[in-house]
This record gives structure tokens, C-alpha cells and sequence, in this order.
DNA sequence: CTTTGTATACCTATCGATAGGTAGGTATAC
DNA sequence: GTATACCTACCTATCGATAGGTATACAAAG
């Protein structure tokens, strides 16, 4: 098996991410929770940039997974879509945290390009599920309408959870998200 | 008049806060900005904290005059909503910054309880104006549902800013608020 | 079966840079 | 003379990163 050292190293970067940003990243509070010391770190990652790029590499990776899972579960493109919304709440029931790559997006200016490029790959990764949720649903399947819904749909629920977040208030996202729904954003 | 200086460091410190977020906020970097030496920002703000909870009043009030403004000489709700949505984009424009409270937003977990007070103050300016315009438009204007709406779109348009930024590409900005109105979600 | 070499996965100790903040001095204006 | 608006000098804490040492494991060589 792969080193449990690094596992655990990404598993508490990735929450302390979710709720500090990559700025608020630092190798000595980490080495602190995983029971190491910080010049230990680098030997995983050799710089604070790989770190972060192997975080949110990971993030999306699971993220796919997850979506694809969900598409693959669920038959009603509506329920399968309910099963999105939840997992970016799920974010703020643990700890009152956000998406990893939203915080990122955020610090775009400070972040190394390879950190950028996979923040962008989660935003694609999103849309590209998004897209083909919704192309199963509308007959008349605009492909380049559903991929203009998608992004739309993605950044709005990035806009919810922030929002929800400034005031470490879940039922702000679930209105939120209802509000997207009512409003036709989202198709139920 | 007010000190020039203490002018000065608000105008630098919200630049630096919407690019860099207020964990990016550093007297070293201001004081070099203004012109004068780190410790002279301790005399007009004692704390990083007053002076975060400073730049954040600001914004809100400013854009609580802006915001107004829009109401009273844009006589059509729909062209005043536009004029809404550009305020957005206009800080793209400025060397693809976010907006301020947005960012803070993020940094929720690190702020000082002044400042994150500042924060919602702003989402509480664009939800209410927002709910003042919405109901103007909806003849059968149920005043809940307008702020519901209104917290909804007051989000949305944050997570589009987000994205934007996030590939600093303003028309990534346009495309997504576009589909916001097709959708439905922002009355035109 | 023992010795030797090498890669792994940590460690201690330290570097230069930067952070917010403080004490106390100084020049100007009223 | 006193308040304003700066300054120099310095404090402690923290940052990412590096150099070099160490204990363990395992494979090849004798």
C-alpha cells in the first residue's frame, strides 16, 4: 500500500484547505496533526506547490468519481442532480468548510500555475457532468445550451456555499439552492 | 479634510484585499504602496482587524450609495438590475479582482468577529436592494419570495465573479450572468 | 549466515524572509 | 505647549525550504 505518512498528510491538508485556503496552508500546523515534523512533509511533496497541485489533482479526481458514480445509480436526472446540490453541502456540514477549489479560485493570483490548472480541471469536470445531466433531460438537447446551463449551475452553487458559509449557516445554502430551482435554474 | 495618508492606505488595502483577500493584507506591502513606513499604518489603524473591519464598512457603504443611485434614476427595474450585475463585472475588469466581501467571504474562518460583522453587512445591502427592485417588477410582489430571489441572485452573481476570476476571463463573467437571465433566475 | 550497499522515511537544526505589533523619538502646526 | 502624524528600531512568532544525520528494511555479495 501506498505510504499511510502521505495519506494522512493530504487528508488534513485538504480540510485544513476546505477551511483556510491555500494560504492559510502551513507545513508546521500540518506536520502538527499528522504527528510528524514539517521538514518530513517535504519529502512527500517536495514544495508547498506540489502539495496544493496533488490536493486539488485529488479533489476533482474524486469529485469525478463521485458524479459518475451518481449518473450511474441514479435513472432520474432530477434526483441525480439533487445528489450534486448535497455534495457541495456536505462541505458545510463538515466543519462549516467549502470546496476546496472554490477557496482556490479565490486565491488565483497566489496560487502556482500547476495549482491553477487543477482548480480549473474541478470547474471543467462540474460542467462536462453537468452538461450531460442535463442534455439527458431536455428533449430539444441543445448540447452547447446545456454546457452554458452547466457553468451557470456550477457557479451559482459555488455562489450558495459561499454565501452560506460568511454566515456559518447551512439553511442559507438549502434556500439558496430551493431558490435555484424555483427560479428554473435548476430543473427538478 | 480627512488625512490623505489614511485615504490612502483604505484605497491601496481594498485593492490588495480584493486580489489577495485579507490574509493577503500586509502593512509591510501597504506602507510601501503609500509611501510611508509600516508603523505609520498602526497609528490611523491599530489592528489589522480595525482596518479590515474599515474597508469592509466602506465597501458596503459605497455600495449601498451606488446601489441607490441605480434606483433612482433608472426609472426600469430590468435596466436597473443590469446595471446591478456590471458593478460585479467591474471588478473583473480591474485587474481580475473580486469583490471584496466575496473574498472575506472565504476567509471567513480567519477574520476577526468586527470584520466578519462587515461582511454580512454587505450581503445584507444587496439582498435588501435587490428585494426592493424585484418587487417593484412582480405585480403580484410577494415581499418574501423577493428576498428569497433576492439572496439567490446576490449569490449567483458572487459564484460567477468566482469562476470568472478563476480563469480570468471576463467573459466567462457575461456568459454565466447571460445565462442567469435566460434561466429565468434575473428578471430583464 | 553474515556482511555490505542502498533506498525509504523520518529526524534535528537552521536559514533568510516576512508577519503584526510596540516603545519611544521627532518635526510640524496651531 | 500640546496634539498630530509620522519616524527608527526592535520584538516575538511564523513561514517555506534546506543540509545533513539516523534508524529501518531489504537485497545482493562474500
Amino acid at each position: 500500500m501506498k505510504s499511510d505518512t502521505r495519506e494522512a498528510i493530504m487528508e488534513a491538508g485538504r480540510k485544513t484547505v476546505q477551511a483556510h485556503g491555500y494560504n492559510g496552508l502551513s507545513f508546521r500546523e500540518l506536520a502538527k496533526e499528522v504527528g510528524i515534523k514539517s521538514a518530513s512533509i517535504h519529502y512527500h511533496f517536495p514544495t508547498k506547490g506540489d502539495l496544493g497541485a496533488a490536493l486539488a489533482r485529488r479533489y476533482w479526481e474524486e469529485a469525478e468519481a463521485a458524479f459518475d458514480g451518481f449518473w450511474a445509480e441514479t435513472p432520474e436526472p432530477g434526483l441525480c442532480l439533487r445528489k450534486y446540490t448535497n455534495v457541495f453541502r456536505l462541505a458545510l456540514e463538515n466543519g462549516n468548510r467549502m470546496c476546496l477549489c472554490g477557496f482556490m479560485a479565490a486565491e488565483h493570483d497566489d496560487l502556482p500555475d500547476a495549482v491553477k490548472l487543477e482548480v480549473q480541471a474541478f470547474a471543467d469536470v462540474n460542467v462536462v457532468w453537468l452538461a450531460k445531466v442535463l442534455s439527458s433531460m431536455d428533449a430539444s438537447g441543445d448540447r452547447m445550451m446545456a454546457r452554458e446551463r452547466a457553468l451557470a449551475i456550477y457557479a451559482a452553487i459555488g455562489g450558495a456555499q459561499l454565501m452560506a458559509r460568511s454566515r456559518a449557516d447551512i439553511s442559507v445554502y438549502d434556500r439558496i439552492v430551493e431558490s435555484y430551482r424555483v427560479a428554473g435554474l435548476i430543473p427538478s
